[in-house]
DNA sequence: CGCTTTTGACCCGCGC
DNA sequence: GCGCGGGTCAAAAGCG
C-alpha cells in the first residue's frame, strides 16, 4: 500500500507498561518518527569488560553459562567463585592463602556460595510452585469443562439446545477428535507461555485441513462418538465457541476499525439484502490463528460499519487486541454457558446493557436466532455511548482522533468483563475470571488495583473514565505497537463517530 | 521477491 | 434433487 496515504497513527488505549528501563537513553525516535524502545542489552556489562580486557574471563563464564535458558538458569558459583576474587584466585588454587587476610577472604567466599545455594535451593522451589499453580489451573480448566459438558448435556436432553441449533451443536461436539488436535496443543504452548489464557483455549478446529462441520466427523472419525476425553471436551467448546460472535456496528468512514490485531483479506463477497460488500478478513498475528472477522457497511446508514469477530485468538496480543479477544471468548463463553436462555431465541438486551453501561442502554444485543449466536455492540444508536454518571456538560472530545476507533477498542473489553459477570451467575467462569481480573488490571494498570472490577460499580466506572482519559492525553504516542498492524487497520478515520465524554 | 488484495470458482448447508 | 446464499479457496494481479 502507498504509505504515504497512511493516516497518523490512531490513538488507542493507553497501557502505561513500565519495564523498568525506560529511560531517556534507550527511547529514540525512529527515521518513521515512530518511538522505539531500544532493546535492553543484558550483555552490556560483559562488552565492557571484554573492552577492558580485564575480567573477561570472568563474566564470560558466569554469562555462557547463563544463558543456555532461562529456565535452567545456573550459575556456575564453583568459577566464580575462584575467579572472583579480584585476582586473587590463582592465590586460592594454589594454596597461596596463607596470610590472615586469605582466610578471611576464603571465609566470605564461603559465605557467599553458601548463599548462591540457599537462593538457587529457593528458585527451585519457587519453580516448583509455580509449577504446581499451573498444574492446579489445568486442573480447574478441566473441571470447568467437564462442568459444560454436563450442562449441555442435560439441555441436549431437553431436546433442544439453548442456541437453537442442536444438530449443529452435536456436530460441533462430536468434533472432538479433529486433526486438530495437535494444532491445539500448540496454541496452548504458545498461549501459556503468557501465563494462564483464554487464548489459548480457542484452538482452531479448521487446522485439520478444512472448513469447520463441512465433513461429518462420524464419517471421519467415527470410534470419537463413544467417548469423550476431558482434552476431547476443551476442543469441542472451543469449536463452539468459535461459533459464537461479537459484531461491533460504529461509525467509520474508514475501511475497517482499529483493534489492535493484524487481519489479511481473504474474500468477499455480495451479501443478500446488502448492496454493500462484505469483507472477510483472518488474523495474521500467528500461523493458524482462527480468528476471523467481516466487515460490512450498514444498508441503511453507510457510514456505519459492522464489523463480525468469530473465535479466539491461540497467541499473545497486544493490550488493545486483547480487550476485543477477551471480548469475543467471553461472549462465546457467555453463550455457551446458556446463562441467559430465552424461548424465542432472542434475548433482551436490557440486562446486558444495564451491566455493560449504567448510562447506556439498548446498545448490546445477543440473538441465538441467527445461524450463529452473536452479541451486537451498537455504538450508533446512543450519542453517548459512553456517556459518564457525571451531573455536567457534554463536551465532544476536542480531539481529531478517531473516536469510534476508542469506544470499540473499549466497549469489548467492558463487554467482556459484563458478560464474564453475567457467566458467572451459571459458575463457568472461574478460570476465565481470573484472565478477566488480569486483563482488567492491565487494561487499568496503575488507574485503579481493583481485582474484580464490576460494571456497576462506581470504580468501574472510574476505571473507564480514566482509560478513557489516558486514551485521549496518550494516544498518539503509544500506538506503534498497535498499529503495525499493516495498512488494512489505516485510513479509517472514524470522524463521523459519536463519541462523547461527560465532564 | 514476498506479501497482500482481488475475484471467480468451489463447497456446503439449508429451504423448498 | 435443486437452487440459493454464505463462506472459503486459490490463482492472478498489484504493490512496495
Amino acid at each position: 500500500m502507498d504509505s504515504s496515504t497512511r493516516s497518523p497513527p490512531h490513538p488507542t488505549i493507553q497501557f502505561p507498561l513500565n519495564l523498568g528501563c525506560a529511560t531517556a537513553e534507550n527511547i529514540n525516535v525512529n527515521d518513521k518518527g515512530k518511538v522505539v524502545m531500544d532493546e535492553m542489552d543484558f550483555f552490556s556489562a560483559k562488552k565492557e569488560r571484554g573492552r577492558d580486557g580485564g575480567t573477561e574471563s570472568t563474566s564470560r563464564d558466569l554469562y555462557t553459562t547463563g544463558t543456555s535458558s532461562i529456565s535452567d538458569f545456573n550459575v556456575n558459583t564453583e568459577l566464580l567463585l575462584l575467579n572472583s576474587a579480584n585476582g586473587g584466585g590463582d592465590q586460592l588454587i594454589h594454596g597461596g592463602a596463607s596470610s590472615n587476610s586469605d582466610r578471611k577472604l576464603n571465609s566470605e567466599v564461603g559465605v557467599l556460595k553458601t548463599e548462591l545455594e540457599r537462593m538457587n535451593s529457593e528458585n527451585q522451589r519457587l519453580k516448583e510452585m509455580l509449577t504446581q499453580a499451573t498444574n492446579n489451573y489445568n486442573g480447574l480448566q478441566m473441571h470447568i469443562q467437564t462442568i459444560m459438558q454436563e450442562q449441555q448435556k442435560g439441555v441436549g436432553e431437553e431436546g433442544k439446545n439453548f442456541l437453537g441449533n442442536g444438530v449443529s451443536m452435536h456436530r460441533q461436539f462430536v468434533d472432538l477428535g479433529m486433526p486438530g488436535a495437535a494444532a491445539s496443543a500448540n496454541a496452548n504452548d504458545v498461549s501459556s507461555s503468557e501465563g494462564p489464557s483464554d487464548d489459548g483455549l480457542m484452538a482452531s478446529n479448521e487446522a485439520g485441513g478444512g472448513r469447520e462441520g463441512n465433513q461429518s466427523p462420524q464419517t471421519k472419525f467415527p470410534s470419537l462418538n463413544s467417548h469423550c476425553t476431558d482434552n476431547g471436551v476443551d476442543q469441542a467448546t472451543e469449536a463452539t465457541i468459535r461459533k459464537a460472535r461479537v459484531s461491533v456496528r460504529a461509525r467509520c468512514e474508514g475501511p475497517m476499525i482499529t483493534d489492535g490485531c493484524q487481519w489479511r483479506k481473504y474474500g468477499q463477497k455480495i451479501a443478500k439484502g446488502n448492496p454493500c460488500p462484505r469483507a472477510y478478513y483472518r488474523c495474521t498475528m500467528a500461523a493458524g490463528c482462527p480468528v476471523r472477522k467481516q466487515v460490512q457497511r450498514c444498508a441503511e446508514d453507510r457510514s456505519i460499519l459492522i464489523t463480525t469477530y468469530e473465535g479466539n485468538h491461540n497467541h499473545p496480543l497486544p493490550p488493545t487486541a486483547m480487550a476485543m479477544a477477551s471480548t469475543t471468548s467471553s461472549a462465546a463463553r457467555m453463550l455457551l454457558s446458556g446463562s441467559m436462555p430465552s424461548a424465542d431465541g432472542l434475548i433482551n438486551s436490557s440486562v446486558l446493557a444495564r451491566t455493560l453501561l449504567p448510562c447506556s442502554t439498548n446498545m448490546a444485543t445477543i440473538s441465538t436466532s441467527a445461524p450463529f449466536p452473536t452479541v451486537t455492540l451498537d455504538l450508533t444508536q446512543s450519542p453517548n455511548p459512553l456517556q459518564l454518571p457525571r451531573p455536567s456538560n457534554q463536551i465532544p472530545i476536542p480531539f481529531p482522533p478517531p473516536p469510534a476507533t476508542a469506544a470499540a477498542a473499549l466497549l469489548p473489553q467492558l463487554l467482556g468483563q459484563a458478560l464474564n459477570n453475567q457467566s458467572k451467575f451459571s459458575g463457568l467462569q472461574m478460570s476465565h475470571e481470573m484472565d478477566q481480573n488480569r486483563l482488567q488490571n492491565q487494561f487499568n494498570n496503575d488507574t485503579t488495583s481493583s481485582n474484580s472490577l464490576q460494571p456497576n460499580d462506581p470504580s468501574f466506572v472510574a476505571a473507564l473514565a480514566a482509560a478513557i482519559t489516558s486514551f485521549i492525553g496518550g494516544s498518539y504516542s503509544n500506538n506503534n505497537n498497535n498499529n503495525n498492524n499493516n495498512n488494512n487497520n489505516n485510513g479509517n478515520d472514524l470522524n463521523g463517530s459519536s463519541f462523547y465524554v461527560n465532564r
